[in-house]
DNA sequence: TGTACATCAGTGAACGCGCGTTCACTGATGTAC
DNA sequence: TGTACATCAGTGAACGCGCGTTCACTGATGTAC
């Protein structure tokens, strides 16, 4: 393949965005390299630099845009739903089409400013569409889902340990009546 | 340095453990050298194979270490300071001597197996400990663990916004009367 | 609309670098007598 | 206790490898007339 439309060039650029957004979320930034980001829209790594001026930006990118396809795909469901697709084996199993901050928390921790800019600001986005689904105010919504996530977070790091469930159950019960 | 005696060498390599265990909760696994591990205790890199079969078999006793300590240092607190401290800009600002599985959870849910196990082990211990100072039943603890664990990654992932400060607050007051 | 030329998306090889790991060597430690 | 020798913890250079990034090249796309 050699030069592709301009059409064509912006859809490839969205493929790589929105297969980052899962892939980082699956095998974590360190995790991943640049031949499999392209590789995921069906390129090859040479051409990712007409793209992105460098992995850290498409990393910034990819984060945006899973945190918006989680805000989108939380503001059809009702709170129930949420948080029992959130706490269970579904969700712990599958990183990939999960959610950001439990994903890639910690490594966002100690990313660089931009993407932790984009992210903070993202998240803040996020968590307006989970206080009104919620139907509280915004503290203490962020409260419920801090336990949402550190559940998730503890469920992943005790996979294949009893923990790993009563700790998804333990979340549901103190979250749901 | 040539040849240390034996009581030497084994002092070296719990250096070597008790500054990983730190290093590596400061920056991650994928964000420290062998060479920055063995630096911690006065080593140069070269011998690290001496003391350790690979960087994983090293990570693994980290985690080990991790978990105990921080297993004794919260056996002589009360529920309120443990909370308090926890949830606190202190900790949050501080991971190397902060909780493991807020700093390296996820990172943990990706590592190899053996040091999966040995974390899960450790962190079903220390669980132990929280729920008797919390005086309540485990999986209650356990929920209550997870709001904390949640706070501190949410904190981590957008120090630098509002929202940092205002989740370490909601789960003090959810947790706290 | 058709033609001539410039542009540039994508390819695959190559670059420099840092990583985990290995190795020959040194000389103090440990052991045997 | 003293001596001779074997052991091995630690050093620093080197190895192979995979990474992010760069580059010369190709040929379809876009533009000017």
């Amino acid at each position: 393949m050699a030069r592709s439309s301009r059409k064509d060039t912006e859809l490839h650029r969205q493929q790589v965005i929105d297969g980052a957004a899962t892939l980082l979320r699956e095998r974590g930034v360190a995790g991943v390299n640049v031949g499999q980001l392209m590789a995921e829209a069906g390129l090859t790594h040479g051409g990712f630099y007409r793209h992105f001026a460098s992995k850290d930006e498409l990393v910034q990118l990819a984060l945006e845009k899973a945190l918006a396809d989680q805000r989108e795909w939380v503001s059809g469901i009702t709170e129930r739903e949420l948080i029992e697709w959130y706490l269970s084996p579904e969700h712990r199993d599958d990183p990939a089409h999960g959610c950001t901050m439990g994903a890639l928390g910690s490594e966002v921790a100690r990313a660089d400013e931009a993407s932790r800019e984009t992210f903070a600001t993202g998240f803040a986005d996020y968590l307006d569409t989970f206080a009104a689904l919620e139907g509280r105010e915004r503290d203490e919504a962020l409260a419920r889902y801090a336990t949402m996530v550190g559940a998730l977070v503890i469920s992943r790091a005790t996979a294949g340990d009893p923990i790993s469930e009563a700790v998804l159950d333990a979340a549901r019960n103190a979250l749901l009546p």
